[in-house]
DNA sequence: GTCGGTATCTGAACAATGCTCAGATTATTG
DNA sequence: CAATAATCTGAGCATTGTTCAGATACCGAC
């Protein structure tokens, strides 16, 4: 499901597409405020519809924003292929941009939509992840490129099996560190030049 | 400050140190149901109090587990140092226990403690950690064991310099996508394994 | 077509929450 | 001992999540 605005003219006392509806407001909030402060009320209300009328489509609160999670999980996975897609071809040159836009792009993302980074990697997205976790698509990114990188003979065999494991958790783990004020933007780059250099071995 | 629960007994209408009180009992709360899921009326009822008394102490909910966060980031530096200290010695192997303790007692502390662990690196202390960032005890922690890995050879120099980032950024992002349920706890050691195999260097 | 069932929406209501403030109570300082 | 400051209470306000009876509109069967 993708969150077009379409139907946003209300027809008449049925919505038409209230589901949706919620979902893109509670989404431009959550973007502003945060996932602690927005209210089913202020949602309902900016989509035009009585406070009541969320409740025929999401059971309470945690389940809208859980759904909500979703999405931007998705919609992450979207930016990074696009990210990624901007080098094609099968040069080594461009195979290790594409591997540097898969990390710069979940870091760009997370930078650019906080509030919804941290909503769909909160507790409230806890256990949704779990059912699509090895066909999720950002993973499946992940190792494609991994694979690239290898077959160019930038990553070391022996690194291999666990390439995946070290790159997602220290890209995702400089992502969080960087939204808390722990580390300065600048590491981006920084950690990017150590995965390259340790997945291929240093001598 | 420390949080220990002496004067518990409430002598009469003053408290005698309320402020304390307060957060040992929201650290109780946080830990049980989550910062998002604990309230001022709460924690001021079972300390004993009315709720008006909490707000003479903090100005705002945000900023009572905002100090909470603090106390909990300095409570794991405590549990770090000491599980790190079961392994003292300047042998190899002894040094590569503390190296591996100190990740672990990371990960360990997030998985004991998830919903403090998540109140110290979410929104609500963002900006807290920023004053003593370059003092902290956790970092100095990673910084030491470091370097006496290097100075035993299990650091390539030239990976040096980012090993900080590489071991702190993987760590922290392995634990959080633990408690996300992304990843299973058994990474741990892999993670730690391919940690140690990447900082030394692969001919 | 129209009739009945079903999905959808409203309005009023309830309990709980964060927070404020005037006033009561205790500590502290001169 | 007096006066000032610190601390706590109680009542109260606005807002929140959620429920529920009833109103409204859609949709398939006759």
């Amino acid at each position: 499901m993708s969150l077009t605005a379409e139907r946003a003219e209300r027809p008449g006392y049925h919505h038409g597409d209230l589901q949706s509806a919620l979902l893109i407001e509670a989404k431009r909030l959550v973007a502003i405020n945060g996932a602690d402060h927005v209210s089913m009320r202020e949602v309902a209300s900016n989509v035009g519809v009585s406070p009541s009328a969320v409740y025929h489509h999401f059971p309470d609160k945690d389940s809208l924003l859980g759904e909500l999670g979703k999405l931007v999980f998705d919609e992450m996975a979207t930016f990074q292929e696009a990210e990624m897609a901007k080098f094609s071809g099968k040069s080594l040159s461009q195979a290790r941009k594409r591997f540097r836009a898969c990390g710069y792009s979940y870091v760009e993302f997370a930078r650019n939509n906080a509030n919804l980074f941290r909503l769909c990697f909160g507790p409230l997205c806890v256990g949704d992840h779990e059912s699509e976790k090895n066909d999720n698509r950002a993973w499946k990114l992940l190792v494609t490129t991994l694979d690239e990188m290898t077959a160019l003979g930038q990553v070391h065999p022996k690194i291999r099996p666990m390439a995946e494991i070290l790159a997602w958790t220290s890209i995702h783990g400089m992502s969080m560190l960087i939204l808390d004020g722990l580390l300065p933007v600048e590491v981006v780059d920084v950690l990017l030049d150590s995965l390259e250099l340790t997945l291929k071995g240093v001598k």
